[in-house]
DNA sequence: TCAAATTCTTGTCTAAGACGAATGATATTT
DNA sequence: AAATATCATTCGTCTTAGACAAGAATTTGA
C-alpha cells in the first residue's frame, strides 16, 4: 500500500502529532498527556514508534476542542462516548441562532453554501447600503459570524467556506470604512490583537463602529507582541487601544497579557477589550474596559469623550 | 524586587520558553536542543527550575533566526560571537536595496518611521494613481516590502511599524482591487496560503496583478489546510490555485505540502507558487509553476489562456 | 567535471513525573 | 438564601537525555 505523505509526515488516513497539533489547535503536550490520563486519543504507531492519529480520532479531537472553546471542561468531554459528544454539540448550537438570524442573513448563508462568492459579496454590500455601516455590523455581521461559527461547530460548514466568508466580509467592511472621510479627530485609537490571535475580523468590526463616529483608528493587524503594542501606543500618541479576542483564545493568556499591557501603559490610555472570549471571562482587570457588545464600544467612546474630549 | 508577569510566565527582563517560542518562531524543542548542543542560548532558571531567557539572548536568537531565514545554517551562526553576527546581518542587507529603492519609496519609509499612518496611506494612494495598479505592485510595493523586511532584519524597524506598514498597504491594495469591475471571466483563480503561513500581503499582490487582466480571483485568506484548499478548488470549479510563501516558511514543509496538494487536484488545475521563499528553493515540483517575480505570474496567466482559454 | 556515496547537521519525537494555577464543590457566615 | 471562604481536583506545561530520519555538504570515483 502506498501512502502519499503530506506536509508533515502524514498520510491520507493518518496524521502525525504535528499535523494534529496544527489541525486541532491542541499542543503536542496536551495530546500526549490526554493519551496517558484519559486513554484518548489512542494513536497507532508507525515503524519508528511515532504516533499516527487516524482521521476519525482527529475529528473527535476537533469536536472536543470546539466544545472546550464553548466552555466545557476536558475531563468531562474525554470520558464521553461519541454519541453523547454529538448530542452535546448539537444541543450547544440549536439554541438561539436559528431564531436570531433573519431572512436575508439566511440567504447569505445559502450563497455561502453554494460557493457563490460574488453573489455573497453583492448581497452583503446591498445589506450594508440598506442598514448603514454601524447597524450592518451589529445587526448583520455579528449574528452571521455566530451562525457561521456554529455551523462550523456542527460540522455543517467546511473550513474553506468559513475562510471565504471571512474574506468577503473583510472586503465589504474595508471598502465601507475606506469610504468614510477621515477627519482625524480625537480620540486616536489603536487596534490590535495579541500573539496567537489571528482573527482580524473583530478589529475590522470595531473600526467600522468607531470610524463613523469620527474616531481616528489605526490598525496594527493581528498578532502584535505586547511590548510592541505599548511601543505603538507611544509612537502614535494613541488615546486608547482596542483589542479583540476570539472564543478560542486562552482566557489565562488573555488576562495575563492584559495585566501586563496595562502595566506598560500610562493610565490615561484606555484599554478596550472585545470579542467572543470575554463572555466567558469572569474576572475583571483593573483599568481595562470590557465591551460585551458592539454597542458597549460606542458607550466607551462616548465616555472617553465626556472625560477627556474637552481638554484636547 | 517585583516582577510584573506577562502573558506566559514572563518578566520584563526575562522570558519563559513559551514566550521565546512565540517571539522568535523557534520551537521549544529547538531552543532546548541548541542549548544542549551549542551551549547557546544559556537561560537562567527560576525557583522552579524552568528556563528564563534574558532579553539580550532573545535578541540574539531573533538575529539568528533572521539570518537563517536568509539562508544561513544554524551551526555556523551559533558558533559566531555577537560582533560577527552583527557584521553578517549588516552585510546581508547593505547590498542592493539602498540603490533599488527610489526617491518616493524613501519618502514612504520616512513617513513610516515618523508614525504618520495617514500620510503613508495618502502617499501610497498617490503613487498608485500615478503608476497604475500593476506597476505599483511590482515597482513600488515589492521593493518596499523588501526594504521593510531588511530594515526589520537590521533592527532599524520595530515590529509594530512593520505591522502598520502591512496594514496600510493592504488598505490601499484592497480598495484598488475592489474598484476594478469584476467581469468574472476565465480563469477562476483561488488564492490561499498553507497553514503556518500568516503573511497575506503576497496574496493581495497577486490579486492586484491578476484582477486587472480580468481573471476571477477568490481569496481564501491565510492558513487554509491543504485538504481544504483542494475542496475549495473543487467547490468553486477553479482553474488555478495561487499560493504565496514568505521567506520564513520552511522549504521542507512547502515542498511536501505542494506535492500533497498536487496529488489531490486534477491535473487540469494549475498550481502557481510565489513569494520570497521560492528564491531559496532549488528543487522543482512537477505540475507546479514557480513564479519568482510578479511578471512571471502574468506569464503564467497568459500561458494558461493560450492553452485552455479557447475551449472554455 | 559531474555524479554517486558518505558523513555531518539538524529538528523532532519519545518517556514519566512534578508543579502551580485555575476551576468546582463544599462549608461557613451574613 | 445569598455571598464569601476554604479545600480538593483538574489540567496544562515544563523538566530530563537519547534516538532517529531526512536534508545538506562534503568527499570520492570515473
Amino acid at each position: 500500500m502506498i501512502f502519499v505523505s503530506d506536509a508533515s509526515g502524514t498520510t491520507l488516513t493518518h496524521l502525525s502529532i504535528s499535523a494534529v497539533e496544527r489541525d486541532t489547535g491542541l499542543s503536542k503536550d496536551v495530546l500526549r498527556v490526554w493519551e496517558r490520563r484519559y486513554g484518548f486519543p489512542r494513536p497507532e504507531r508507525d515503524a519508528n514508534g511515532e504516533r499516527m492519529y487516524p482521521m476519525p480520532q482527529v475529528e473527535r479531537l476537533r469536536a472536543i476542542k470546539r466544545l472546550m472553546d464553548a466552555g466545557h471542561r476536558p475531563g468531562k468531554l474525554l470520558s464521553l462516548d461519541e454519541a453523547s459528544l454529538d448530542t452535546l454539540a448539537v444541543r450547544q448550537t440549536r439554541s438561539k441562532v436559528v431564531d436570531e438570524v433573519g431572512e436575508l442573513q439566511r440567504l447569505i448563508l445559502d450563497l455561502l453554501k453554494q460557493h457563490d462568492a460574488i453573489g455573497l459579496r453583492h448581497t452583503l454590500a446591498q445589506l450594508l447600503m440598506k442598514q448603514g455601516l454601524q447597524e450592518f455590523v451589529s445587526e448583520t455581521i455579528a449574528p452571521l459570524n455566530r451562525a457561521v461559527g456554529e455551523a462550523w461547530m456542527r460540522g455543517d460548514m467546511q473550513v474553506f467556506q468559513e475562510h471565504a466568508y471571512t474574506e468577503q466580509v473583510q472586503v465589504v467592511l474595508r471598502s465601507a470604512i475606506h469610504a468614510i472621510p477621515n477627519r482625524a479627530t480625537k480620540p486616536t485609537i489603536l487596534l490590535a490583537t495579541f500573539p496567537n490571535e489571528q482573527h482580524g475580523l473583530g478589529l475590522l468590526m470595531v473600526e467600522a463602529i468607531l470610524a463613523p463616529e469620527g474616531a481616528h483608528c489605526i490598525s496594527l493587524g493581528t498578532q502584535t507582541p505586547i511590548p510592541e503594542i505599548a511601543a505603538a501606543v507611544n509612537a502614535y500618541k494613541a488615546d486608547a487601544i482596542a483589542l479583540s479576542f476570539s472564543s478560542a483564545y486562552g482566557s489565562k493568556q488573555a488576562l495575563a497579557g492584559l495585566q501586563s499591557l496595562r502595566a506598560m501603559l500610562p493610565s490615561r490610555v484606555a484599554i478596550w477589550v472585545g470579542g467572543e472570549l470575554i463572555r466567558r471571562i469572569r474576572r475583571e482587570v483593573e483599568g481595562v474596559t470590557a465591551t460585551a457588545s458592539l454597542a458597549d464600544i460606542l458607550a466607551a467612546l462616548r465616555q472617553w469623550r465626556a472625560e477627556f474630549g474637552d481638554s484636547k
